[in-house]
DNA sequence: AGTTGAATGTAATAGTATTACATATCAGTA
DNA sequence: TACTGATATGTAATACTATTACATTCAACT
């Protein structure tokens, strides 16, 4: 298993490669990589933690877009049912997906500290499969996501 | 793994049995359980289900506790904090624990038609950690919600 | 040009949660 | 008993998150 979040690596070809499997998905599928989609995918790219919709929004707004909220939500829902951000339920806010369009169950870890969120796959879709089975429930989507501290501020707080 | 919410139960001893261990437990770690922290609890188990902060609000009030949102969100983060109840992140809300003191990891299985929730045990922080470990983050704890069809809207919604 | 469906602009409102400060209650102690 | 500190509650105000509704714009197709 792998992780984007809590280690360097080359920002800007990780935007640019993003970017461009979007838009490749998107003319695929004859779907619209509209400049306002597009500009909140580059925002959480950039950023590579979560941001908040209403954080989003605000960064459109001095770019000249609409100042009210759906704005920045139907974004978000796009780009989330497509499969290019995730929503991390705990922070209620959107993160840009690091394995996009890999068909993939995310589980995400959360610092409580600094904020950084590192995204894993993990087969806990599989684990969940089976207890849902033994009560005959039908999974449609999962939702992981483990709060604690990141190497970074595992080091640093020793004291806390 | 046995779960609590799609099977019919005993549902008054239910709720006797997990106030007493409520109550017992907080005498013996000399918590305070407060008639309002009962209440709550109370209301949570009758339920069986996620109720908003706001739903648990209305109810107190109808019954002559005060008016404003900290009065359940206090009583429901006492609650949370040791261990009677734990959050849905997914709907915002609030369910009481199945296994209150079993020292858990809970699952959720969340049905989006009737919105029906039950509690499971699994393996899941074990699996985490050990993908935590491989990129040095230290998990204090795990969030495993699943959305998806219950067995009664499973069957019900052939047609869905 | 006319029709359609998707996307956007905007206002209003709904739903969830926290901060701040005053008051009350209770346990332990002088 | 009176004081003290910690905990719990009452209340007002505010902050944060998200949706509904309706008008407008735009591109694609006929
Ligand atoms: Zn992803
Ligand atoms: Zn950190
Ligand atoms: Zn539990
Ligand atoms: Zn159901």
């Amino acid at each position: 298993m792998d992780a984007v979040g809590f280690d360097k690596h080359d920002h800007s070809a990780c935007i640019d490669d993003m970017i461009a499997v979007a838009e490749a998905y998107c003319v695929a599928n004859k779907l619209q990589f509209t400049p306002t989609r597009r500009r909140v995918l580059e925002f959480l790219l950039e950023d590579h933690r979560a941001l908040g919709a209403y954080d989003i929004l605000e960064r459109l707004v001095e770019e000249g877009h609409g100042s009210q909220p759906p704005v920045a939500y139907r974004a978000l829902d796009f780009l989330v049912k497509h499969g290019f951000v995730h929503k991390i339920e705990r922070l209620n806010a959107y993160i840009a997906c690091a394995h996009p369009h890999e068909k993939h169950s995310p589980a995400f870890m959360i610092c409580r500290l600094c904020g950084s969120v590192a995204e894993a796959s993990t087969p806990a879709k599989k684990l969940l499969d089976q207890a849902a089975k033994d009560v005959g429930f039908n999974i449609e989507c999962t939702i992981v996501e483990a709060e604690g501290l990141c190497p970074k501020c595992t080091t640093e707080g020793a004291s806390v």
